[in-house]
Formats: structure tokens, C-alpha cells, sequence
DNA sequence: GTTCTGTTTCTTATAGAGAAAAACCAAGAA
DNA sequence: TTCTTGGTTTTTCTCTATAAGAAACAGAAC
């Protein structure tokens, strides 16, 4: 059966919807919600008639009304509001990088199955997307192999992010000046800016702020592979900072600063310039990775 | 329910043994055949179970000999022998490449299913796997979208493959005088000149010969993302060619020959000779490509 | 005529089950 | 001791089923 996370996830965006209406306003028809919230409309449906029999909404049909339950309503927790698929991700990558999985080790959709509590077709839906991340092998009709998260993986990664953002960030410098992408970098670097006068409280916010940075890069000259390539980059270092908070504040300083050092090279268009940032940012970035990689490679 | 294809193949490879064994002679033991089949013993036993109610081979236990029925015996036909993922993704590729599916169609699972004979389960791990070649894209809670076998999909993925072709080529020129691959390259480049030679007889046989060629210069310098790429190169490639047959004959004539240059080049060492003959290989093997896809890039 | 709601139909996400295949265990033969 | 076979347990592959959610349809209200 499926997981009812979509109408539970819109039942609480749909309250906050109507906290800020406030008490006796008219609702906003099915079509508008539908398209506000981002669900079906049937699931806005369901979710007004949820409301109704709580009493958050008055009247039916084209007259609804914000009644006067709203605020005291209680809201889905949000372990309610993840799907399935996404808490499998989740489970995953904390076994394997905080539980430190040894390169080599069998990976079993049953005992994983048992362990999330979660029937099979959804662990092996997972395994087949995660696949691309090259930290996994399918052996067929015998399971899968952990390749484990080695120093080879990270050089490998790192390798091709090079190739990559050496290519992209070329990309951005012979954008027309009237590109709005400019603009966009111009607003990163504020951001960064800002980030370094508050590091000490908001230090953790840079991972958001990477990731951005990156794709905007990547944004000068599109091309699905290698946004699918940062895609892995990007979930990579989502679960990799969550697990590693050694130094992290350090770190991110480090790196903010490389980003505007960076960023300047950008703006000045100078390509060889350009290719000293872009080289020494990944270098560092590199470092940061290896250095909690299990360093393990398997026997050959 | 599981296919029993692992068991029909094994049963058929088995028969081609028995046959080449002969009349009266031993057979090797259990684990032997599970090694030599590339199956469990699980799957040897059920194939020497059905041996002995055929009469293929007579007497059990350590004392198993081949009977006189084995030459004449039935083999399973080709069909049963292919798994329902294999079927899948056939079928897939001819719906997409043959049937000339349109840029923003929308791929239905439950359609596909009931026209493939299978059920959903199969489809959606199928498509799951299939997102990494960028054709296909997902919406959660309803479907996928065929983005097309445009222009833009055979010119990014060209992209990617220039740079990483380029960046392997050079690492086969760094390789020592005495690395096998020398040796490998130089028997590839036999079997290049021996199918000119025939080429008007065997010029289908150029396609696997280029996908080996381009593995050899990737091994050079291994990383699994560049291999996991190369995957994608020849999936499209291997089904481009079934569906594509114009020009086939010069095309791959044309292909060896760059080959040949290319090949040169690499014993060359000399880095600039062989950027450009990497360089005009792949152009042309782009123009081929682009000729043939639907040209149509869906509306930004 | 456009936009809305009520209703119906179709599709996706997930669970569950069972046969095929692999992996394991123990006892016997070489 | 090492390899082989017979029997048992575990795991993968694939199908079926069903609630959740999306989409299509039709009539009503503006």
C-alpha cells in the first residue's frame, strides 16, 4: 500500500496556508490550492475534507471559510511526511558512512528490508538508482557488493569534478556580459560575504550555500550528464557533512574563502586565473573528502 | 514467480559439454560445472537431474557418464533463455529508437507492462536504471517523460565523451614501454586490418570491435564513472546500429580506418597527433549519430 | 465561455507471496 | 585433509494486489 506522506505533507502546508489567512477568510478554490501546495487536486480534496471535520474549515462547496479551530489544530509530525523511497536513502547512507560498511561486505535486500522495516521492492528500487553512485555492484541473482567508500572513490570523484568544473567555469567566463547568470553570482557572493560575519553560529548553512554555488557554475553551459554527475556530488556531501563534523567550521571558512577567491576569477575572465581557483578549491575539497574516506581499498 | 532462464542456458551450455565429452565418458564434478557454467551448484544439480530423465547421462553419485541420447537431444529455444531485465530493456530500446517516440511522450508503466508482457514491478526497476542515460526523466506520484533522442541528447553526450576519450587517449601514451596493453592495441589493431580485408562480407562485426577499442584506451587509466559512461556509449550504440543500417557498410569502413590513424597515433606517443585523430574520430562518430536522431529538441 | 466542484477512471507506490537460484551445512569418499 | 555429494536454509526475482494520488470527465456556477 501506499504511504499517505503526499496528503500528510499537505495537510500541514495547507494549515500554515490558512494560519496566515486568518479566522473567517475565504479559502482559495481547489485548482488554486492545487497549484500552491503542489499536489493533485485530489489530495487538496481530501485534505478540505479533513479540515472540515476538524472544524478548521466552515461550509462547503464554493463557500469556505477559515474557521476558528485553525490555529489550535495540530499538525502530522514530520517523520509522517517523508516517503518511503527517501527514508530507504536516508537509512542507507547512514550505514554506510556512519556505520562504516568495509569494503567488500554483502549487501542483502532482506536483512536491509528488515532493518527499515520496509518490504524488499523498495530496497531494491534503491539499490538500482544508487548503483550510479559507483559505490555498488550488482552480482545478478546473488545480490550486491558494497565497493566501499575509499580513497580510490574519492580520487575517481574528484577526478571528474575537475574535468568537469574546469570546463564549466571556462563556460561561465565567456558568458555574454548580459547574462543574468552574472547577476546570480553577483548575489552568491554577497551571500558568502555575508555568511563569513556570522561563521561562528551559522557555519553549517555553507553546505546549502556549496551546492548553489556549483550549479550555478554548471548552469553556463548545460548538460544532463554532468548535472547528474553533481547530483551524486551533491548527495555525496549532503550525508557526508551530516556524518563528518570534524572541523567543520574551519573547513567551511576555508572554503567560503576559496569560493570568493573563485568568484573573483570569474568576474575577471581571466582563464588562467580561472584554472588556479577552480584547481585549488576541488584540491582542498578533495582533502576534506579522503581524509574520512575508510582509506581501505579492496584487494584488487 | 521467478524465470527459470539461468537454468535453460545452463542446461543448453551443459549439452554443448556433454557433446564435446562424448559417449561413454566421465563427467566433471558438481563444482566443477558450477564453475565452468558460471551457475550456482543449486542450478547444476537441477541440470543433471533433468540429464538423467532424459538419458543423457546415466548412473548417479560420483559415477556419472554420458549416455547415448545426448547427441540427439533437445535444447531449450533461444528465447527462454533471456531474462525478463533483458527482455525489458530490448523492448524499450526498440519502442524509443524504432517506433520514434516523440520528445515529451509520456511514459506510461502500466502501459508498458500490459504491451511487454510483464509486470510493473519490472518496469519501473527497468526505467529506474535506464534515468542515467538522460533520456527519461521522472515526476513523483506520476510517471516519466521521454525527453527524446534529440540533437542536444547526442551532442551532450559527445561532449562528455570527447573529454573523457582525450584524457584517456593521453593516458595511454604515458603508459611504460612494457604494459600489456601495448600488446593488446597492437592485436586490436590486427583484427582491424583483417576486417578490411573483409569488410564487405563482415562489416557488422565493426561494432563490437569499436566498443572493445574505445574499453582498451579507457583502461589505461581506470575510473568507474568513465567506465559507467562507456556503459551508456555502448547500450545506445549497440541498439543504434540494429535500427540504423543506412550506409552501414561505409560508415564502418570509414570508422576503421580512424581507428587505424588513431591507433598510430597512440604508438606515435606524440600527444598532439593523437588529440587530433581522437578528435576526428569522434566528430564523425558524432555526425552519425546526430543524423539519426529525431531532431526534434523539445520546446524550452 | 471560463472556472469551479463532484464523480469516475486510471496510474503509481508499496506490501506480500512464492518459485528459482544461491549459499550453507554436514556427512561420506578419495 | 581435501574434495564431493545430499539435504536445508536463505536470498533474489517476479507476479499479484491494493490504497494513495493523479488525471479525465461532466455538469453547475459565475
Amino acid at each position: 500500500m501506499k504511504t499517505d506522506t503526499v496528503f500528510k505533507r499537505a495537510f500541514n502546508d495547507a494549515l500554515d496556508l490558512v494560519a496566515k489567512l486568518g479566522d473567517g477568510e475565504q479559502l482559495p478554490s481547489e485548482p488554486a490550492l492545487s497549484a500552491r501546495l503542489e499536489v493533485s487536486r485530489t489530495t487538496v480534496r481530501k485534505v478540505l475534507q479533513a479540515f472540515a471535520e476538524r472544524g478548521i474549515v466552515t461550509g462547503g462547496g464554493r463557500q469556505r471559510i477559515v474557521g476558528s479551530t485553525a490555529a489550535a489544530s495540530e499538525r502530522f509530525p514530520e517523520a509522517e511526511t517523508v516517503t518511503m523511497a527517501e527514508q530507504v536513502e536516508k537509512r542507507f547512507m547512514e550505514w554506510m558512512l556512519r556505520d562504516n560498511a568495509r569494503p567488500g561486505t554483502a549487501i542483502n535486500e532482506l536483512e536491509l528490508a528488515r532493518q527499515f522495516g520496509t518490504a524488499t521492492t523498495g530496497i531494491r528500487e534503491f539499490l538500482n538508482r544508487f548503483q550510479r553512485f559507483g559505490l555498488i555492484e550488482k552480482r545478478p541473482n546473488a545480490g550486491w557488493v558494497f565497493k566501499g567508500f575509499t580513497t580510490s572513490f574519492a580520487l575517481e570523484l574528484f577526478e571528474i569534478r575537475e574535468m568537469f568544473e574546469l570546463r564549466s567555469a571556462q563556460a561561465f567566463a565567456a558568458l555574454p556580459e548580459d547574462s543574468p547568470l552574472w547577476q546570480q553570482l553577483e548575489a552568491l557572493r554577497e551571500e558568502h560575504h555575508f555568511l563569513l560575519t556570522e561563521i561562528e553560529r551559522r557555519y553549517h548553512d555553507f553546505s546549502g550555500l556549496d551546492s548553489r554555488f556549483h550549479r550555478l557554475v554548471n548552469s553556463a553551459a548545460p548538460n544532463r550528464f554532468i548535472d547528474s554527475f553533481y547530483d551524486i556530488i551533491t548527495v555525496i556531501f549532503h550525508y557526508h557533512y551530516q556524518w563528518n563534523k570534524q572541523d567543520e567550521r574551519q573547513r567551511n571558512e576555508v572554503a567560503i574563502r576559496e569560493h570568493l577567491t573563485y568568484t573573483e576569477a570569474l568576474f575577471s575572465r581571466n582563464a588562467a586565473m580561472i584554472e588556479l581557483a577552480c584547481r585549488a578549491h576541488l584540491a582542498s575539497a578533495r582533502e576534506t573528502l579522503i581524509r574520512s574516506t575508510s582509506g581501505q581499498d579492496p584487494a584488487a
